[in-house]
DNA sequence: CACCTCCCGATTGTCTGACAATCTGACAAC
DNA sequence: GTTGTCAGATTGTCAGACAATCGGGAGGTG
């Protein structure tokens, strides 16, 4: 966005601590709703203009955003909005199944916060459904549950990268806003997956995120149109 | 910096052309041989005199770093290499588990290519142990090894992830040089889990690598005296 | 008309220098 | 001995500048 604040207007100062944090995020924030297509090229003097800082701090937030791989940096031509393709969509949907699996199956060995996770996130995802919630709202629901499966593994850093995944499927999602399938048979799918679990059928979980994971991947193949 | 060090391990492409890549490599280094204890600070300007590089630069290799998990960025206080814990020590291994054993239970679904890297970097390692190789070059090829098994997975993001878990199980040994237990007993073991899986006991490999990480992760965390 | 070469502008990579905000440690005051 | 305050050190951020490199168009050649 344009003309955002003025230097001594502290108004939402305690936020991101740092200037490149805020930066960071608004690229984040500009990248997931769409406003910035893939393969859109950013401009280092561009940005510098119209976010009102200088260029080494956009070049620190322009680092972040190539390690958290939202954004490919190409020696001498700069940093563009990362494209998805097939290959790297079928690849996100691989290790996921391999995360989340792995999650479902621990769930009889997993601790009751996080078997609490997985049904609080799940609840909020059908709460926003019910609501009406917006697109990237249910977008946002619908991954915290996914991670939450994660969860179950009781690894931080596996959680951790389910979170870098779903940075990518965010991304992916933005470029196919239209994709939009019936979100209530999704979270009725979830739920039924839940109760899955909750009934000890550990396997038939395992089966059921499995295809779940696959019509995903497919589906967003073919709405990507690659 | 006049001095052009040379690396052991990823030989692969010439000189990373970016000074930023420079500046981070020589600090990688520095890190895994032992040269900087965990808890160091980097000082920025320190880092500009030693290296011959400007501030800036200085900076972005330590946003790297940091974005690698290598080091830790407290704000205003400024960054310091991270200090490995018994928690994450733990949660590596955890992870390291659900990674490692999702390739291994893969094996027969793998491709011949996947199951050739497990071979190969089995007999890398094996071979540099007969060698008496250096600590370092016995640590990279073991690492490579576990690596090689997510590999299995087919999945280049789990890789990926794998990578960054070595990274941090490498910077917890480089603070505890002499664990060193016997690399023969240690190369052994793995030759047996490949054995187990060319025979097409899956499960056996499964529970064997489980072990085997288990073993791994009591011994680094004595040895880090957590 | 097609093709190759060379030059020019645009953009990045890097440097220098500077300033404000913040933290650290020590010293003085009670 | 505890507390308050201050100077030094360090980071966060800015402004401006320069060389290296890439992409594309002008112009010459077949």
């Amino acid at each position: 966005m344009p003309e955002r604040a003025v230097r001594f207007g502290t108004l939402h100062l305690e936020e991101p601590h740092s200037t490149v944090e805020r930066v960071a995020d608004e690229l984040r924030r500009a990248v997931f709703d769409g406003e910035l297509e893939s393969g859109t090229p950013l401009r280092e003097v561009a940005l510098t203009e119209s976010l009102g800082v200088s260029r080494p701090t956009v070049r620190e937030a322009l680092t972040m955003l190539v390690a958290e791989g939202l954004a490919t940096r190409e020696p001498n031509r700069g940093v563009s909005i990362a494209a998805p393709e097939a290959g790297s969509v079928r690849d996100v949907c691989r290790a996921r199944r391999v995360l989340e699996g792995s999650g479902v199956r621990r769930w009889p060995d997993a601790t009751d916060e996080e078997r609490g996770r997985v049904r609080s996130t799940l609840e909020a995802y059908i709460a926003a459904v019910h609501a009406d919630a917006t697109y990237q709202e249910l977008n946002e629901r619908h991954l915290a549950f996914h991670v939450s499966l994660v969860g179950l593994t009781g690894s931080e850093r596996l959680v951790a990268m389910a979170e870098t995944l779903a940075v990518e499927l965010r991304l992916a999602l933005a470029q196919v806003e239209r994709i939009r399938r019936n979100a209530h048979d999704q979270a009725d799918s979830h739920a039924a997956l839940v109760r899955l679990l909750e009934d000890g059928d550990i396997d038939g979980a395992s089966v059921f995120l499995d295809r779940h994971l696959a019509d995903a991947e497919t589906s967003i193949i073919d709405a990507l149109q690659l």
